[in-house]
DNA sequence: CAAGATACGTCAACATGGCTGACATATCTC
DNA sequence: GAGATATGTCAGCCATGTTGACGTATCTTG
């Protein structure tokens, strides 16, 4: 696992000496490890005649139980014409129900069923052998620092709710 | 800069105790870090009437001049009918031009013009300067974290061909 | 309580960028 | 000279994004 850094011909001097190199690495990486991610549940999704876009909504809704739907067109941030015909489908193949919320009878709360959930945990699974193989093999200190560093990505306004689909909706 | 580690129970006795909330946490700043970087460039392509498509070509051949045809695809992944309708496009604007292989002529070998390669390195400005703020932000540790990571994603039968843009084609 | 804002849905038309299948040409290799 | 390879191209299809316009139910506020 050798280490990239500067031939330490000044340590400290400049934080981090930003070569053109160091950027590209980080923009290949980042294109290529995360297609490579994705690729990996391409093959379930088109077994069930569905797409990617339908992927992401599964994940959202599964990650948190009760999203209405303005919350996943921010999430998503795609139109809600285009959400719309997502949701659609997947509400008419028995993967999402909608119930109308109970403080603000406006909005709709989202909710995978049983189905949906089965589906979204076998995607998932697929998820999480190929990013948990990457995890093992680059060690727990890189683990933080990949998180780290694709954090700084994120823009301040987007920040709170990305940080908040860790935690449960009361 | 909090750590994320697990409370060190017992340090060293599994390497790393995957937990789901650790992948969903990666899937998540993968997919909002990469979408965010790529937003970036969106609004300087469409002011030339272009699309991502037209970028990624742009970036690779940009990387690696006198790049084959037949490589470009193999790094995008995607049909010739596909690429074809890109590299015209670019080709038509002035922004790439072929020249036949010296070795095999057969080959197309692509390299950007001077518009094409302006054009280039004012989209890698702004890549550059979302990223390089994340790195200075997560700093140098986090950055080879990161690096080694996004490695693990990518397939071994892959790998060498993401290296391989990092030398020069003799 | 009436008026306006908000949450959601929907119709219609269009753009981008993937895909398959079929076929042509030039060139290389054996 | 025969077959493999590198590239291009025609034609049509599909998934998923976009804009614009409009409708209804519900909440909020003066």
């Amino acid at each position: 696992m050798a280490d990239i850094s500067r031939p330490s011909a000044s340590p400290g001097a400049s934080p981090l000496f930003l070569r053109e190199d160091e950027i590209r690495r980080g923009v290949e990486l980042l294109y290529f490890g995360y297609t490579r991610l994705t690729n990996a549940i391409d093959q379930e999704l088109a077994k069930q005649g569905l797409g990617r876009a339908h992927h992401r909504a599964l994940y959202f809704i599964a990650r948190q139980p009760d999203l209405t739907v303005g919350e996943l067109l921010r999430l998503l941030a795609i139109t809600k014409q285009s959400l719309g015909r997502v949701l659609k489908e997947l509400h008419d193949r028995d993967l999402v129900v909608t119930k109308t919320g109970a403080l603000d009878r406006r909005q709709k709360l989202l909710r995978l069923t049983d189905k949906g959930a089965a589906l979204e945990a076998e995607l998932f699974a697929q998820l999480r052998e190929k990013l948990s193989a990457a995890y093992v093999t680059a060690g727990q200190e890189s683990v933080t620092g990949f998180w780290h560093v694709l954090e700084g990505l994120v823009p301040e306004s987007d920040r709170q709710m990305v940080f908040d689909l860790r935690k449960d909706k009361t």
